[in-house]
DNA sequence: GAATTAAGTAAATCATACTCACTAAGGCAG
DNA sequence: CTGCCTTAGTGAGTATGATTTACTTAATTC
């Protein structure tokens, strides 16, 4: 019935398929034990293939590394485009901006971490995809800094590189134990307090808010000394 | 004369000593390379001893680079401690956080390399030394923060954590491209711009002693009118 | 001057990314 | 239907580099 020395059949996939297994499973293996931790061996084995296999489809482990995280790239910049569509104003558009980069974040934090860990520290990231993605993602902010402060609505002194990388940094050191798996986030708060925090500082200041103390005041007054003047 | 295979005579050394002969080493190789890529056994020939000898004083390569960093972190706490001294005011004292921030970047851009890329983002970052050393750097600029709450100098409403997160976040985005080699910083702009941008969000605004006088003089009409409605 | 401690080594071990030389499935041209 | 050719897939390596082991010998102590 069953012959002895079974060879298992090799089961063989199309390339695109095959790929869809191999990112799933490193996307999964990386998250577990990290990058370097991670084994070409055990992601091989959960995506049904030898070891020899992978580079069939990926250079070596970097790439298949830069692979997954370039999609995920592209579907944060498409993200970009598509929320800030009607939006108006600076700090709106730059709200959305910050509320938009926590919403990827905390739908894909293993992906961020590897991100922030394993791509932008090495010595070679500025010749990779990954960097030109990274760089079109902050302009985004970038361009609208520029255009906020063209209309008026921002300082003109304001640096817009310094703002992209207070905002990006920011977020970055604040979302970090949530990386690290220790606690969680609350998007709209935390959009909230930053982008308060920000434009606070290079809105052009709008002495509103204490010309409004100062009308109520005399509202005050006024009231007391009508109530005065009708009562005597 | 020369006796032919001459086994050159080994070098012993005081612990101290040869320790710092190989964090020496360590370091030249680390930036020359990168963590991952400097090996030990260059390290150990740059140090005159053999790989082996490496493991009598270092559990392991992560081992030493923590040591380094130690150091470093050692020497940038108590450059905090003593550079605060004697300055008042909130926004006087932050500035000089960043500005002592960048200062310590400036002269060991290797070791800050080392330490974002290669300490930061490790699983097992929270159980270091290294994690609680920074820690009481960073709650430098806490404390300041709240202090400045308290005095009324800042809004009650700020975020203590946020400020620290943008600020070390924001320098931290700031510095890359010098890190990387890439450009030089200018530590008296970017310390001014960056304490402009957090500080104009976060002080109470004084709208001007010019309003303050403003309303003073309101209110002493008001007081005034009280008392003759009062009075009459 | 014997005993102990500690600096140092050479050689083995081990883990793991990556390569090489090969097998065979299955679409397609004739 | 059949032989060819592209390509998914493999098993058995190789290479490299961190760490361990078992040992040697210089210095220190009593």
């Amino acid at each position: 019935m069953s012959p002895s020395p079974e060879k298992r059949a090799v089961v063989r996939l199309p390339r695109a398929e095959r790929m869809h297994q191999i990112e799933s499973a490193a996307r999964k293996l990386f998250h577990k034990h990290g990058y370097t931790a991670a084994r070409i061996s055990e992601i091989a084995a959960d995506a049904g293939i030898s070891e020899a296999a992978i580079y069939k489809f990926y250079s070596n482990k970097r790439d298949l590394l830069h692979t997954l995280l370039k999609d995920w790239y592209m579907g944060m910049l498409d993200d970009f485009y598509e929320k800030l569509e009607g939006v108006e104003g600076a700090r709106n558009r730059i709200k959305v901006i910050i509320w938009q980069h926590l919403k990827s974040i905390r739908e894909c934090p293993d992906l961020c971490r590897l991100f922030y860990s394993e791509v932008r520290s090495m010595p070679d990231y500025y010749d990779t995809e990954l960097y030109e993605l990274n760089r079109r993602y902050t302009l985004v902010l970038v361009d609208v800094v520029k255009t906020g402060i063209a209309s008026g609505e921002l300082r003109p002194d304001t640096s817009s590189a310094l703002v992209r990388d207070v905002i990006f940094g920011g977020i970055e050191h604040r979302v970090t134990p949530f990386l690290m798996g220790r606690s969680d986030i609350d998007i709209d708060e935390m959009s909230t307090q930053l982008c308060d925090l920000v434009c606070q500082g290079i809105c052009t200041p709008d002495a509103g808010q204490d010309m409004d103390r100062l009308m109520a005041r005399l509202e005050r007054v006024a009231d007391r000394l009508d109530g005065k003047t009708k009562g005597g």
